[in-house]
DNA sequence: GACTAGTTATAAG
DNA sequence: TTTTATAAATAGT
């Protein structure tokens, strides 16, 4: 009964399109942050549950503050990238001309280090013990979150402890494909590098969550205007 | 000329909503999985232009290969992630009441614990010179990637080392911080903090890059299926 | 990859 | 925050 006749007065123009530029207006900026972000979780949410992909998601506002996303916890999905690991081999075998899975050179020696780290790692663990098991309890519960974690100073610990922890899992299983790897790296360039894996729908399907932290400072800033919203590859998967 | 009159035959039925729920069918989850990660990374990075926020996205696809997206690098995001740190102080300040500013307790333990492990990380990180030299190229100069970096094993250590370098780079400053953190938390609870900051318009604005990697295994699946799709908070940034 | 058409995200207000 | 109205992402071909 209200949008009759002669009402074409449009009470808003609708979403304009805009540039993808830097926002000079903070408190738009501040806005848009907002919406994004929550868009953005959203669709990686979605993602998680429509193909089984894990997500993590880390975001640092312009206001320095961190949100976090992650699907089976953002810990997990991190770990798993900082450590590495070569899911049987499919594509590096096919890279890897001198490698077919023959001995191993100073396995050994590589585990040896690590183990020497371990130890370290497993005395800070002891000893910030406590402060782990304040958060424990809210690490592997619900799905993901996306707090604004302020700074607390105590689940940074936390999280510094279970990243390591996770790589030493790792270290010891990876250190003769590295070595291998190093080998066969001279014959190959250092770039990108395509494969194709059989797409075993292998997940587990558990939810865990995570979420936090922040810092400052920055070192790889090389100051390079993206070069177009080009995402160009064939499906992959 | 092609779209007349009695041409109202629809070529497509357009796009169908769908539940957000496991796809089954496999080919349709990877078709699925390939176009939204697509514009999950596209999304990602408007938020970075837009805002001058920081990103990192780790994505496993079902089919246990990784993407990284990252606009500070991912090991810049990541690496701050977590190292944590207290930037300055504002909600952590309100919520910890014995903790002012007054004296470190111990300092000296945790940071001379700290550098031994510092030791072991230096070192290890000389011995894998090589292989960290053959990636740095490629790991500081555009904006983001999103490859789907099948199993190279060598930038694998590349991540290790850098995450740890950042992360040493990090705990001899936090230290007094946390044990300040430590006997705050006897008074404040270890869950969800919020917290403002002054929205200062402070980015550097450099662009850095990377991508990378994965793994297997899983610790923290805890089988719940997400309550639903609220990220109700108020704006935050 | 390319197209279409109905769905979703979101710029403005 | 909620409401438009429109831009953009995307399910199905």
């Amino acid at each position: 009964m209200n949008n009759n006749a002669n009402k074409k007065t449009k009470t808003t123009q609708g979403r304009q399109k805009i540039e993808i530029k830097k926002i000079e207006n903070i408190s738009n900026r501040q806005v848009t942050f907002s919406k994004r972000r929550t868009g953005l979780f959203k669709k990686a949410a979605e993602l998680c549950i429509l193909s089984g992909a894990e997500v993590a998601i880390i975001v640092r506002s312009p206001g320095k503050r961190t949100f976090a996303f992650g699907h089976t916890s953002v810990d997990a999905v991190i770990g798993r990238y900082l450590a590495g690991n070569n899911p049987a081999a499919d594509a590096i075998v096919v890279s890897m001309p001198a490698a077919g899975g023959a001995h191993r050179p100073s396995e050994e020696e590589f585990n040896q280090h690590y183990d020497l780290v371990s130890k370290e790692l497993e005395e800070e663990k002891r000893r910030s013990a406590v402060i782990v098991e304040s958060k424990k309890a809210v690490d592997c519960g619900g799905f993901w979150w996306n707090e604004p974690v302020g700074d607390l100073g105590l689940a940074e610990l936390e999280h510094y402890v279970a990243a390591l922890e996770e790589l030493k899992k790792n270290v010891s299983m990876r250190a003769d494909e590295l070595m291998l790897a190093k080998e066969a790296s001279k014959s190959m360039l250092p770039s990108t590098i395509f494969g194709m894996n059989p797409p075993g729908a292998n997940n587990p399907d558990g939810y865990g969550l995570a979420d936090r932290f922040i810092n400052q400072a920055s070192e790889c800033g090389t100051s390079i205007i993206p070069p177009g919203f080009d995402f160009g590859e064939g499906l992959q998967f």
